[in-house]
DNA sequence: CCTTGTATTATTGTATACAATCCTTGCGGC
DNA sequence: GCCGCAAGGATTGTATACAATAATACAAGG
């Protein structure tokens, strides 16, 4: 039950991480709803700490665009909106499409070996059924993927949105079905890797995701877009 | 010589902003270069602040991805290489494009009579060799697309690209050819947005981007993509 | 009754004090 | 000479104190 998908930045052992990590969550997770005022003294005392690490995750929050701060008067949850969620898919099935072919020809020896390990261990707790570990592998397999991109920009950004939608994504794949289906599209995503096939590789990564994006809807995790 | 472009965060009013705008600025323009090691007590003095200001500022740039904070021991600078910069126009070029397609069905009319102003503003200036508000202008062209995208996700995301390679698009545009043709280039966009034809906004918007990025390199501003 | 001004209070912004950690340096032993 | 290690200093992490700003309540005047 341990997410440490974003390095440099949440820093769990200090408090100024701990509160960060724990904000973000809170948010990310509907306890602090949108529009909710945050007062440091509050949240400090909540958490056991001062204001100082208080403001400071404070600050980094506003910059991940989830609390905005108006000078003076305080912070205010902005939340994260099904219309944000779906747009975040939506560009991560263009940006994934683009790591996937940097990928082919940027990707290690030592990344190819762990996606392939990866993948076949994804298979086998799939039929076991062990969804936490499922949840594991296939946050690794994609921050594989956009490590393997070799773009240091690139690899920030999705790390970013993969974090993002975090609490979605939990529910998304331990659906039953979805489970096995996403499996076998890393695994089409691999071997095109593999047999250095660029534009399959983007189209592929570009599908997972919209695939991903149709589950979502589908089983109703969140609203489709109503135009 | 004010930008602006990035509200939210900046916050040019507090010590903290202005420490937060002022670190990003010179990492940015090279005055501290990869690599080196930023104290807080230092970048105080220097700025005739404490270090609280100067702590919450580095957070916030260690989000960014400018400096690396390695827990009790230091930020370090970690700067914007040539690879980086080539890396965001191509992400660019695709996002963009995303967003001009979006425009297509969510932009107002206000944001599309300034961007008519806008165009013919931008025509008038380039004759006239007003650079500077040629800059202006095409700043303000971009965040019009942005936020005629209809997306606070987009928006945000492409806001943040667009400041970071603030300095490299001063150069670019002063360039007495770029000027002109990238004009036609938004006039473009701004005709496929208003006959509502999505394919050809995102692809315009798209090559805009590209044609960008490759000026860039022929007049050697940056290095090219040697593989 | 409504408006406006002011005093009070609450909250954020900043500075400073203290604690914890890391790095350096020099000494002693081998 | 080289390595280990301890003491000191330097730097960051956290807490608290003080200043500035904004919200609130209430009273005076219209």
């Amino acid at each position: 039950m341990e997410e440490d998908v974003k390095e440099g930045a949440s820093d769990k052992y200090s408090l100024r991480g701990r509160v960060f990590s724990r904000l973000r969550e809170d948010i990310l997770n509907g306890k602090y709803e949108e529009g909710i005022e945050l007062r440091e003294i509050a949240i400090g005392e909540e958490l056991g700490v001062s204001r100082t690490p208080v403001r400071e995750a404070f600050r980094q929050l506003e910059l991940e665009g989830l609390i905005r701060i108006i000078p003076n008067k305080g912070a205010y949850v902005v939340g994260i909106s099904d219309k944000d969620v779906r747009d975040i898919y939506i560009l991560r099935s263009r940006l994934e499409g683009l790591a996937a072919r940097w990928a082919v020809d940027h990707i290690t020896n030592e990344q190819l070996e762990e996606m392939e390990e990866n993948v076949y261990l994804a298979k086998f707790h799939t039929e076991k059924g062990h969804t936490e570990q499922m949840f594991e592998l296939d946050n690794r397999f994609h921050e594989l993927l956009y490590e393997a991109s070799g773009s240091k920009i690139l690899e920030h950004q999705l790390k970013d949105y993969h974090q993002y939608v975090l609490r979605i994504r939990k529910k998304t794949l331990s659906s039953a079905k979805r489970g096995p289906q996403s499996n076998l599209e890393h695994e089409a995503i691999l071997e095109a890797i593999k047999k250095k096939n660029a534009d399959d590789a983007e189209r592929l990564a570009n599908e997972h995701m919209i695939n991903a994006y149709k589950n979502m809807i589908d089983k109703g995790l969140i609203k489709p877009d109503e135009i």
